[in-house]
DNA sequence: AAGTGGTCTAGACCACGTA
DNA sequence: ACGTGGTCTAGACCACTTG
């Protein structure tokens, strides 16, 4: 392996193993290359590629600092529904409800937990424009998530994945999408306001760590009729 | 702007304006290095920068090329659809038909065209394992794709950009889509073997060359029985 | 003024593909 | 054997931020 891939590999699991926390600041290019004995241009090239990946962020005249996976990021690269003149719009959330449950087998192998392992199950109502337009269910493994559920509805912020990482130290770096059309269960259209079998856009996400440990299992079905999910392809 | 900026921009001028055309090998760093009075280093970065976008492709040994967009990056860039279990599926396409007609309005707004521009408009079902799971209505500025409509059905490729490519020098770089969640009009149904307002997944997507120029306006309506539209965001 | 990242250069050696 | 890209080094100057 060449030099900078070990070098990119090192940073990668200080990152992980918590010894650079998000927001801080990392050692200088220069102190980096004395203290693994290697040049400054090869310490760049590794940070360069964390970069990219979003793991890190550089600020010139300042330092490098380990990425703060905030709002504004949730929002840009998780959050895909926009109105139908394609601008983003963060709905407001409701909760139904939030309880410890086994998980059920699909919700197992989704999240690479044994069966009936306990969870957490949320589910909420998100509205935009005091319009309902999405139904959530969210599933997180409990024991990593510890009194997630004794927060009451107020308490859990619309923007989960920032709660995840100050609170529990779990920081959401990618996801998987699947989408597919769907009609409207009687509960849905309800929730919803619409007849039932109305088609829906149902999006199961599983939301994963920097190691691709599937920590988040989210299903939203969501109403597009004034929105729809915007994807761009490079 | 910095240096290798400009070796970039003066690049990505030669590939767009044919110089160097897809598939063709271009000057070696060294050569363009010396040609362009700098150092090797800086038009390796702005070579860099190309690769990561696509439009450059560079082998060990041999040399730097222009990117073959072809039936493998359609699929894996602009192919969403995978079955169950996460692998892409190519479907077989039949065609309806393909006729030149005017755009209608929000065609024309797409494509940024004229109102009442000639267009061609191609309407195929595609189908996976001889199942009829998507219909595709694709529509193209006429002027662009002369004679495109002499064309008969079987003569019309599977793999549409990849014609565009090699016949009308037109290489689609990026595309833009919007999902939502529709009823099955009559039409669709029969042609689907579906009944009447079953939901369908819904893509529209607008497919842009590399200076950003729209170019097709494709929209699908999908079966999601047994197929996902699959998306990981980073 | 001092330290950081951002850019640029020049030169070295390696791994790979072709002739 | 030769030319290509891939990696690595060392040193220079610039632009920006902080004390």
């Amino acid at each position: 392996m060449s030099l900078y891939i070990q070098v990119k590999d090192l940073l990668l699991a200080r990152i992980a193993k918590g010894d650079w926390s998000p927001g801080n600041i990392i050692p200088s290019e220069m102190n980096l290359a004395h203290e693994l004995g290697v040049s400054q241009g090869t310490v760049r090239k590794a940070i360069t590629e964390l970069v990219e990946n979003n793991i890190l962020t550089r600020r010139q005249g300042r330092g490098t600092f380990v990425s703060n996976h905030d709002v504004h990021r949730a929002l840009f690269h998780f959050f895909h529904i926009t109105d139908n003149k394609g601008h983003k719009v963060l709905p407001d959330s409701r909760v139904l409800s939030c309880r410890r449950q086994p998980a059920r087998r699909n919700e197992a192998a989704l999240l690479e937990l044994p069966v009936a392992t306990e969870i957490i199950r949320i589910e909420r109502v998100r509205s935009i424009g005091a319009k309902p337009t999405m139904i959530e269910t969210i599933t997180l493994a409990a024991q990593d998530f510890a009194d997630l559920d004794k927060k009451t509805g107020i308490d859990l912020p619309n923007t989960l994945y920032e709660l995840y990482e100050t609170k529990y130290g779990i920081t959401i770096h990618s996801a998987d999408e699947k989408l597919r059309a769907i009609p409207a269960s009687k509960h849905d259209a309800q929730l919803l306001g619409l007849p039932v079998a109305s088609p829906l856009l149902e999006i199961e996400r599983v939301a994963l760590t920097l190691d691709k440990t599937p920590v988040e299992l989210r299903i939203s079905r969501c109403v597009t009729k004034n929105h729809y999910y915007h994807n761009t392809c490079f």
